[in-house]
DNA sequence: TGTACATCAGTGAACGCGCGTTCACTGATGTAC
DNA sequence: TGTACATCAGTGAACGCGCGTTCACTGATGTAC
């Protein structure tokens, strides 16, 4: 919400993160080159030492910022829940200020987070919740009940969402809203998959928007 | 297609296998074990020394079945595709059987795969295809592109079924045969992630069902 | 403005463990004559 | 039926490498008086 004013001598990006010292900016330089590699070649092949060697740094240099290897997995995952939770809400406010319709503002939220996922696919390819979750083993406790915390945030949104469609557009069959929020996801997390292993980014947005037409046509559309 | 007479002294699981040697035997053993712990932990954590551990034998005796740790990675992806398209072969012969309308039987296949996945996930939980995708790096190309060649199978199957069902139900939305046929494998697959991270095996079911009211919706059912 | 101390952001060397892989060897079973 | 040889299904010891982690130390920056 920031005024043309205040705008006008901003930098370009900038998503309200202050200036950040050394330390910092190398910690998420460290966070950043560990998401790379935990989704392309899992947790436990993914070395602190090829991390640093990356970051053009010593090894000692990761355990001045990290406890241990798990804590590095535990404040990663924070990030990016946070993160990602930032850009859903940034995409709801923008299609909700489409159209005053919830069901539109939906389907237009789906339509801008389809070319997000695709965006972001190419960027780095994967979910690191959906990673995590398949080698939740290799991590204590704390890090594995995260995903858990991630999903149902995501539960929450799409939940309150969808019963405030229904409320205006009776649905042409009984379905359960819990199912739907959670089918969100479900895609989602399914059609990165499809796209990793079939190396085909633009899966990605043609799922979404497949069940986009699905969830259309379940509300009458 | 036993006939009553020579199923009467069979025993009560024999899946057609041939009795296999103590070579054979062992070989299996393991596979099963890598695959429970791939699936649990991902590839880079599974040890060959856990898993003859496990199985009660030498680490030398792994290698006597298995030229290297990716090999077994290949023989794993190649039976698990194997025994998934025999169980997808008999889950459409029996859906066909009870309808002759292509539309009620994908149905009838859907609400049969929903119970087969679910009891498949409370034996070993996820998928290893998707498990190889999300650590790709970390398997030769040998391995990594056989994921790609499951997915092309299982497009084709549902594939061939969609189109059989748009000739006879003209479907009330345009919509793409091939992201349809894919979309049965990526609701699959985030289901599986959803059902992990959440730790509710009901999930699976719920998720797979939801798509088949979605996909029943379609067809004007 | 200068000095003393504290915190920040690391370095470098060393550790012990476990991993994947190799290699020479072995007892049991199968096959040919 | 006995003997020679081949194959099967492993064993046991050893290898070298790389990993996660620790620890004592350090130069640069910040703060108090």
């Amino acid at each position: 919400m920031a005024t043309v004013a205040s705008a006008k001598t901003a930098p370009s990006v900038q998503l309200g993160e202050a200036p950040a010292g050394k330390g910092e900016r190398t910690r998420e330089r460290l966070l950043d080159l560990a998401y790379d590699s935990i989704v392309a070649k899992g947790f436990a092949a993914t070395s602190i030492e090829e991390l640093v060697a990356a970051a053009g740094m010593s090894k000692s240099g990761f355990f001045y910022h990290f406890k241990d290897k798990n804590d590095l997995a535990r404040q990663l995952l924070l990030r990016y829940i946070a993160e990602n939770e930032e850009i859903m809400d940034g995409l709801e406010a923008r299609a909700r200020e489409l159209s005053e319709d919830p069901l539109h503002a939906f389907l237009i939220f789906l339509k801008l987070w389809a070319e997000v996922l695709e965006e972001m696919l190419l960027k780095h390819p994967g979910c690191l919740v959906a990673s995590v979750t398949y080698q939740d083993a290799s991590f204590d406790s704390g890090v594995s009940c995260l995903t858990r915390e991630a999903m149902l945030l995501w539960r929450a949104r799409f939940q309150r969402w969808i019963e405030e469609i229904s409320a205006r557009h009776p649905p042409r069959v009984n379905f359960d809203p819990v199912a739907l929020a959670d089918h969100i996801n479900v895609v989602a997390d399914g059609a990165i998959v499809l796209s990793k292993s079939m190396k085909d980014v633009s899966l990605m947005a043609r799922q979404t928007m497949l069940m986009r037409d699905m969830v259309r046509l379940m509300f009458g559309g």
